[in-house]
This record gives structure tokens, sequence and C-alpha cells, in this order.
DNA sequence: TCTGAAACCATCACCTG
DNA sequence: CAGGTGATGGTTTCAGA
């Protein structure tokens, strides 16, 4: 799909407050809400916007550490383990990747303690898997809403 | 801020859609609108929700390339070097980690080139930085709203 | 892309158990 | 004191221009 400037100063204002009403997001771009809903709707459509999401802090819902995961998959594993991460509770994001790792997780946990058992008790246990690596992240120093627009 | 089992429906409803009318949501977890609307400003005050944010694909925004980006700090220049990170564009998150690397970067960019410039003219010229290593994302798997609530 | 209108929603002051 | 009611002004949404 094809983005004029109308269609991603309107993504600059839902990346960065989605429950910004249409009406307003009319009155900042000048254009009726019609249109914004329009053009809102044909962006969902085609995927330019895969949803709206509030953003949750973890340590308020319990989760106290978050981490990234290195792996290293053995060959002809993969879709297998795989499936088996998506099930695991805590992991929330898992990205295939060049470089050192073959696969990298990112997951939250309760505390080190439920960190360890995630990574000793579930992730060590699977086979598929060589080395790992895990980078528990001390403090994040900025966080974007999303990609630049 | 203690949460109920209301507050944490309340969160999973916004967090899978964060444009959600407190209405429904109301009308989900059978209260009034008026209960919603006072429980979300009150999450909202402490911090539970620290937004609400459209997803936007990056790559119909023109960035074709995902990478996370593993940086040693030399000691003592943390500060000023995160700082000076934190201005370039592409950068979209920035965490200190323990393990192999100091800093945890995720960037995006247009394509492998504009990586390439991004990593070669803009972090590398940097000084406060020894060794780099950069994991291109090939795909990602799964990737939460955010946390499990 | 807009106008206009009906249905719907947010928000607030004020009750109620 | 958390939750509900009801009024009102704003918002969404859609047909038709």
């Amino acid at each position: 799909m094809e983005l004029d400037e109308t269609d991603r100063e309107i993504l600059r204002i839902l990346q960065e407050n989605a429950r910004t009403p249409f009406s307003e997001v009319a009155r900042r771009i000048d254009m009726s809400s019609a249109t914004v809903h329009d053009r809102v709707g044909r962006m969902e459509e085609a995927g330019v916007i895969g949803g709206y999401h509030a953003e949750v802090d973890p340590k308020a819902v319990g989760y106290g550490v978050s981490a990234f995961v290195g792996l290293r998959v053995e060959q002809g594993r993969e879709e297998d383990a795989l499936e088996r991460l998506r099930d695991i509770d805590g992991v929330s994001e898992i990205h295939l990747t060049t470089g050192e790792w073959d696969v990298m997780l990112r997951v939250v946990a309760a505390d080190t303690d439920s960190l360890r058992e995630l990574m000793f008790e579930e992730v060590a246990e699977m086979d598929g898997f060589s080395r790992s690596q895990t980078m528990i992240i001390l403090g994040t120093d900025f966080d974007a809403d999303g990609p630049p627009i």
C-alpha cells in the first residue's frame, strides 16, 4: 500500500496515542473525521496498522525481570523447537537472527528465581537447542513507540 | 498500586485492543462504564498503563531491516555514550544488559546498505564503545502484545 | 473527500449500598 | 469508598453528494 504524507501524519498521531479521537486527529491534520475514519480503515485492511495496544508496565503485573535469551538451534529441528518455545509462559518475543545466535527471545519473569526456572527447567530441558545465553535487562534507556515515521 | 482481578481484566482487554470503547469493556466485565473510566484513570495515574500505541508495520513505512546490536562500553563513558545513541535515527530501543554485551540496541533501517551506514558511520565512529555485534532479524515468530496478565 | 444525521460513547456531578 | 445513574456534549460511522 502506498502511503501519502497525510497517512503518515495519522500514523504518527496514533502511534503516540492510539486513543486519540478521530475527530481530534481530523482537526490536527485539517480534514474531516470521515476522511480520517476512511484512511485508518484502509490502513488497517492493508496491515499497515496491526492493532492498538495499551502499554502495560510489567512490574505492575508482577514481572520484575526481563531478559534477552540467545539460543543455538541444532540443524533440522528449528520448527519443532520454535513451536515449543511459543508455549512457554513468559516468552514474549521469538526472533530468528543472524550472528552469534540463531534465535533471540525476549522473556519476562517474576524474579531471578523464576527466570532461572524458566531457563533451566523449561528451555534447557527442550532438546533441539545447544548453547544459550541470558542477558538480563538492567534498565531501559530508551524505548520508542515504534518505527520513526 | 494494588491491582485486583477486575483491573487485570481491563488491562487484558486494552492490551489486546486499546481502542475498545469503555462501554464495551464495561459490558464484558459486567460493570458500568463509569467504573471502567475510573479504574482506567487510576491505572494511568499510577503508571500501570504507560500509554496506548498503534502498532505500525515497519515495512509499510520504509524499514525493511531490523536488528539487535550488542555493544561493549568502555569504563566510565556510559552516560555520554548512551546519550549519543539516543540521537541516532533508527535506534528504537536501548537496553543495559548483563552478559556478553553492556548495551543492547534494537534498530530499524531501510535496507542492509543503510544499516551498514548506521553501524559504520554512526555507531562505530562514536568513541566510548569497543566491540559490537549486529544480529539481523530474519523473521519474527512470535510477538506478544505485552506481558502476560 | 465532505456533509449531515442517527446511534453511540465519554465524562461528570451526584446518588446508593 | 467502590460502584452506579443519568444528563449532556462530543464522537463514530455511514449513506449520499
